[in-house]
RNA sequence: GGCGAGAUAGCUCAGAUGGUUAGAGCGCAUGAUUCAUAAUCAUGAGGUCGAGGGUUCAAUUCCCUCUCUCGCUACCA
């Protein structure tokens, strides 16, 4: 392997239009915590970076919402989320902030270099543009009616009723969100980092030169590959971000995802002078913790940005974490279901160990997890309280009855004294192993394998039973017992950092370096220790009903709300009504369009004609099944071409609040044509 | 529909270039023990390794088809 002489690790940076909640930690800020806390006691040159992802059009849209400006919103969340790392002991070097100065100097400069060398392509496009605001409207300003579900408040990009994703160009009536007036197309012009400039070298790169990358990574990024890459728009017309920095480009932002991946590098500027070692020096390591929806963003578009830049090295790794779900269910910070960590860290004061030992156990690292209470309760209980508070607390308290604090002389040992001091060493270098290939659950698996092991010494060896029969091979036993307990704050100390510092502060010592971990002698004979407290303690069933009860409650709102009628429309005329031609017919023929999920192509007799109708709803009806039955049309709908079929009208469908399409049809037969009124 | 990842004991996960009884932790059962927060230690029960086919002397491990979960993507008048 490689010797790198240091390492730059980087986090994603959070969102910042709402709190952290487990399924961060769990996939990125734990991991990488534990990753920089190890290579810090190895005594490596190693830098941790994050920061607040300020920009984008979410951010402006909840702004809005809330009657304040932007910048007003992203200073309460990374304020609170700059917090919440800070009490849970995610040890950053920085948490900067991309609103700021400097990472508006960086990104600028950064694109400069890019359009300097003539990297970007310049394009005009076609945009929604409010007239009234005088402003261009992404997707998600433009509101109107879901043609799929009829919810009259969906989005441009998606109808949050239905969760259909949807074009502006698909909404009945858009309207924009910022002056109500209707949108038109406007010329806009636009730059684009030509990916597929960079696809050959990027295919060597990772699937020739990364094979080692995890097997999600690599297979996300093979895909991406293998669909052929594009040319992707760096900035975009918004009034929230680092605008352009060339002339005929008012009123244009670089786009958040080009933003976004700088911001590590000026957290790094803000941090250091030295800062281009770290990221222009080929003898760095440099590693980005992410989430599964981040991959494309870290192995595809960044290293594109940065080897066309030219100055920067790539990342050795980057080993994204999949999901973690919350009792069955996806995390959602819009349906409020998390476990938030200020919260947390309210519920639970001084139990930032557990929560990182459990999320860091059932860590989603091959594939989906899903964290319960009562996994939570258990890790704890079973694991943290009885193995490793209990090993620890049986050898300081026999130590202070037996030698009052004082650490006894060890005598000589026997064969399974021996076979116990080697078996420290083998787990050290198996916590190493493990670490430096990012596999974390394996990791702290094995270093708990050392309390284990002075458990089973304890038990084995029986000092209890010894010392009224042979005093002084209690302190051999004691000596070793207590020596485990050393290491253990070393090996431990990436994964409960707040629990290894009351342990070391028990046994008297200062934090050591990973590297003396194996060794025997890190208590001296005569060393005296503290009286312990405990460790951790016992989590009772009435803690983990309320956090369940909470979780609940959250669920019955939801489900209050989703069951909501959508609010009635406004009053049409009787002759906006009858301007809709709705009529009976009788489906003829009806088959699964090629290649999709829920297109069926159906063929109607209409009483005026037989003509042809695609409909999105091959996912509720057979094609045999829905044959032969009467069904309602809009006849006079325009016509419009899906999936390269002309189609005529559209099928009446009642939907139900689950999804579930039915067929409105008449009660009784009637001849096909009659007309609905 | 296309692509990617996954499906192994009650739970969370390892694993095998194909080869005698498929592993670990937690949970469970039984026994031992009392220094310890009813903690610990030992032993044990539990799996036709998602389904079906194929290749092979031999497959859970290789190949094909299928099902389900997650993600990306196409599609919904």
């Amino acid at each position: 392997m490689k010797k790198f002489k240091r390492y730059l690790v980087t986090s994603a940076l959070p969102y910042a239009n709402g709190p952290i909640h487990i399924g961060h930690l769990a996939g990125v800020y734990v991991p990488s915590d534990i990753y920089t806390r190890y290579l810090r006691l190895k005594g490596e040159d190693v830098i941790s970076i994050c920061g607040s992802d300020e920009h984008g059009v979410p951010i402006t849209l909840k702004a809005r919402n809330e009657g304040v400006t932007p910048q007003e919103v992203v200073d309460r969340y990374h304020a609170v989320n700059k917090k919440a790392f800070e009490d849970f002991g995610i040890a950053f070097d920085i948490y900067s902030r991309t609103s700021n100065k400097i990472h508006y100097e960086t990104a600028s400069d950064f694109f400069l270099k890019l359009y300097n060398k003539g990297e970007f392509i310049e394009k005009s496009s076609e945009q929604y543009y409010d007239e009234e605001a005088g402003c261009f409207l992404a997707d998600r300003y433009i509101m109107g009616t879901c043609p799929h579900c009829g919810n009259e408040n969906a989005y441009g990009d998606q109808c949050e009723k239905c969760g259909t994703s949807l074009t502006p160009s698909d909404l009945i009536n858009p309207h924009s969100t910022v002056s109500g007036s209707k949108p038109v197309l406007r010329e806009t012009l636009h730059w684009y980092l030509p990916l597929d400039k960079y696809e050959s070298w990027l295919r060597k790169w990772i699937l020739e030169d990364h094979k080692e990358w995890k097997t999600n990574v690599y297979g996300q990024c093979k895909s991406w590959l293998d669909q052929g890459l594009q040319p992707r728009a760096v900035s975009r017309d918004l009034d929230w971000g680092v605008p352009v920095p060339v002339k005929n480009a008012a009123g244009k932002v670089l786009y958040v995802w080009f933003d976004a991946p700088i911001g590590y590098i000026s957290a790094t500027k803000e941090l250091t002078p030295q800062w281009e070692k770290y990221w222009k020096d080929k003898e760095t390591k440099m590693v980005h913790f992410i989430g599964k929806d981040n991959i494309v963003f870290h192995c595809i578009i960044f290293p594109a940005m940065l080897k066309a830049e030219g100055s920067f090295i790539l990342p050795e790794n980057v080993p994204a974490n999949e999901f973690l779900n919350l009792e069955n269910d996806k995390i959602s910070t819009s349906r409020n279901w998390a476990v938030w960590l200020h919260e947390y860290l309210i519920d639970f004061p001084g139990k930032q160990d557990v929560l990182r030992y459990a999320l860091c156990s059932s860590a989603p690292e091959t594939k989906d997890n899903d964290f319960t209470w009562k996994d939570f309760q258990a890790r704890n209980n079973n694991e943290l309280v009885a193995i490793l508070g209990n090993f620890v607390n049986r050898t300081l308290v026999l130590t202070n009855n037996y030698y009052d604090g004082k650490v006894p002389a060890r005598g000589k040992t026997d064969p399974n004294d021996n076979s116990v001091l080697n078996e420290i060493v083998r787990l050290k270098e198996n916590v190493e192993a493990s670490l430096e290939t990012f596999r974390f659950r394996e990791a702290l698996k094995e270093a708990m394998n050392l309390a284990r092991l002075g458990n089973k010494y304890l038990a084995d060896a029986e000092p209890w039973k010894v010392i009224k029969t042979d005093p002084d091979r209690v302190k051999t036993i004691m000596n070793i017992a207590l020596q485990i307990t050393a290491n253990l704050t070393i090996i431990l100390e990436p994964f409960l950092p707040f629990s290894m510092e009351k342990l070391r502060a028990w046994l008297n010592i200062s934090l050591m370096k990973w590297n003396d971990a194996g060794k025997t002698d890190l208590l001296k004979t005569g060393h005296i220790i503290n009286k312990p407290g405990l460790l951790f303690e016992k989590i009772e069933d009435t803690a983990i009903t309320r956090q369940i009860d909470k979780l609940l409650a959250t669920r019955k709102a939801n489900e209050a709300s989703a069951t909501k009628i959508v609010p009635g429309k406004e009053t049409v005329t009787f002759d906006d009504f009858t301007r809709l031609d709705i009529r009976t017919a009788t489906v003829l023929e009806a088959e699964k369009v090629p290649k999709t999920t829920k297109l069926l192509k159906l063929k109607i007799d209409t009483g005026l004609d037989i003509r042809t109708i695609v409909s999105g709803i091959a996912e509720y009806f057979e094609p045999e099944t829905i044959v032969g039955k009467q069904i309602s049309i809009v006849a006079n709908l325009e016509s419009r071409k899906i999936r390269g079929i002309e189609s005529k009208g559209m099928i009446l469908m009642a939907e139900d609040k689950d999804g579930r399409l039915v067929l409105v049809s008449p009660a009784d037969k009637v001849s096909n044509g009659s007309i609905i009124k």
